[in-house]
DNA sequence: TTCATTTCTTAACTTAAGTGAACGATTTTA
DNA sequence: TAAAATCGTTCACTTAAGTTAAGAAATGAA
C-alpha cells in the first residue's frame, strides 16, 4: 500500500531511501469506513488527504440539503480550503466507500519541507497542475448542458457512475436527482432509435 | 507601475534590493491594446501574465460561437494550462481593455526559481491559494442557479458587470446573452415590486 | 427476517433557459 | 461620413430543468 504512495510521488521527484523512511515515519495512513466523516463545516482543520483505495467526497448543506461538489479516488490529493485560506470549512468531507487515506496536517507538511527542499518543489508543480486541471474542468464544464456533462463523465470517470449514488452524482453535474433520472432516460432513449 | 508587481509579492515573500533588480532585469512589463490576442488556441505558449492594469480574458471557440470563461483584472496571475501540461491550448486569451500586464516565460521562472529559492515558495503558496478559491468558485458555480450567479458577481465583481460587454458575460455566467438580458429584466421587475 | 429508511424512478405541472428572428443602438471600418 | 458589422434587448416558441408527489426497489437496523 505504501508502494502507492511512492508510485505517486516519483511522477514528480526521485526520493533517497532516507527520505522514503522520513515519510513513514510520520505514520500517515489510515484506514476510514463508508460513512465516516472526516471534516465538518465550521471546522479549522489541518489535515490534508491522499486516497490510496476508495472515494471520498466533499459536499455541502444548503437549505438542508446536500450538495456534493467533488469526489476523489486512487491517487487524488485533497487539501481542503480551511488549510490553506485558515477560515472555517465551508464543506464536509466523508467517505463514499471503505477507504485507506494518508492523512498529514500542515505541521508535518512545513517539517518535511524545510527538510527536504524537493518537497517544496513538488508540492508547487502538484498544485500548479491540480489548478491547471481546475480550471479545464470549470471551464468544460460552464460551457456544457446537464446532458453533455453526464456524457463527458460517462467517458472520463466511468467508475464514479458504478461507484456512487445517483443523487451525489446529480449535484456533481449540477442537477437534480430528478433531472438525473430523465436525462438518463433520454441518452436510453436516444440509443433505442 | 512596478510597484504594483512587488505590493504584490509582497504579500508572499519579502524582496532585497537585489532581488528587486534581478526581477526588474528581466523587463517583464508589456502594454496591450484591447482586443489584443495573447495566445490563440493550438499554440504551445510558455508566458506568463500578471494584469497591472486593464482586464483580459479566456475564451473557447465553439462551434463557431465564443465562450469566455474567465476574466483576469488587476492584481490576477493567469499561467495559461499549456505552460503547465504542455499541450496546445484549448483556448485564446486576448484583451478586454487596454491593459498594462507583466509576461514571463517558463525559463525565466526556472532561472529566478533556482537564483532565489524564496520564489518556489512564493509560487507554491500562492498556486495553493488559487486552487483552493478556484475550487470554491467552482462549488460556488454548481450549487446555485444563473440568476444566483448573477447577483453572486453583482456583490463579489461589481466592477466586471460595467466593464465587460454582456455577451461575454453571458457565457461566463453559463447561460445565454439573451437568457441574460432577460434574467436582468426579471431581477428588475422583482425590485421594482 | 421484518420494519423503517433511503434511494431511484416516473409523472404532471411550473419555471426558466435555449432558439430563431427582429429591432434599434452602438461601434467599426472602408 | 456612410455602410457594415456588432451588440443588447425583446418576443414567441421550444426544450429541458425544477418542483411536488407517489410508488417501487434497495439498503440498513432491530
Amino acid at each position: 500500500m505504501q508502494n502507492l504512495l511512492f508510485d505517486f510521488i516519483s511522477k514528480y521527484v526521485s526520493l533517497t531511501e532516507d527520505e522514503k523512511n522520513a515519510i513513514l515515519s510520520l505514520n500517515l495512513f489510515r484506514p476510514a469506513k463508508k460513512g465516516t466523516t472526516l471534516l465538518k463545516k465550521g471546522q479549522l482543520s489541518q489535515d490534508s488527504y491522499f486516497v490510496l483505495k476508495g472515494c471520498i467526497r466533499t459536499y455541502y448543506v444548503l437549505d438542508g440539503e446536500e450538495k456534493t461538489t467533488a469526489f476523489y479516488t486512487e491517487m487524488d490529493a485533497l487539501t481542503p480550503h480551511c488549510v490553506i485560506d485558515k477560515t472555517p470549512s465551508k464543506y464536509f468531507i466523508s467517505c463514499v466507500e471503505d477507504s485507506i487515506l494518508t492523512v498529514s496536517n500542515s505541521d508535518m507538511e512545513v517539517e518535511i519541507n524545510s527538510k527536504f527542499p524537493k518537497f517544496e518543489k513538488m508540492c508547487r508543480v502538484l498544485s500548479e497542475e491540480l489548478l491547471a486541471k481546475e480550471q479545464i474542468d470549470f471551464d468544460e464544464f460552464k460551457t456544457s448542458s446537464p446532458e453533455q456533462r453526464y456524457l463527458n463523465l460517462l467517458q472520463k470517470r466511468p467508475d464514479l457512475i458504478q461507484r456512487v449514488p445517483q443523487h451525489q452524482l446529480a449535484s456533481y453535474l449540477g442537477i437534480k436527482p430528478q433531472s438525473l433520472s430523465r436525462l438518463r432516460a433520454r441518452i436510453l432513449e436516444k440509443s433505442r432509435e
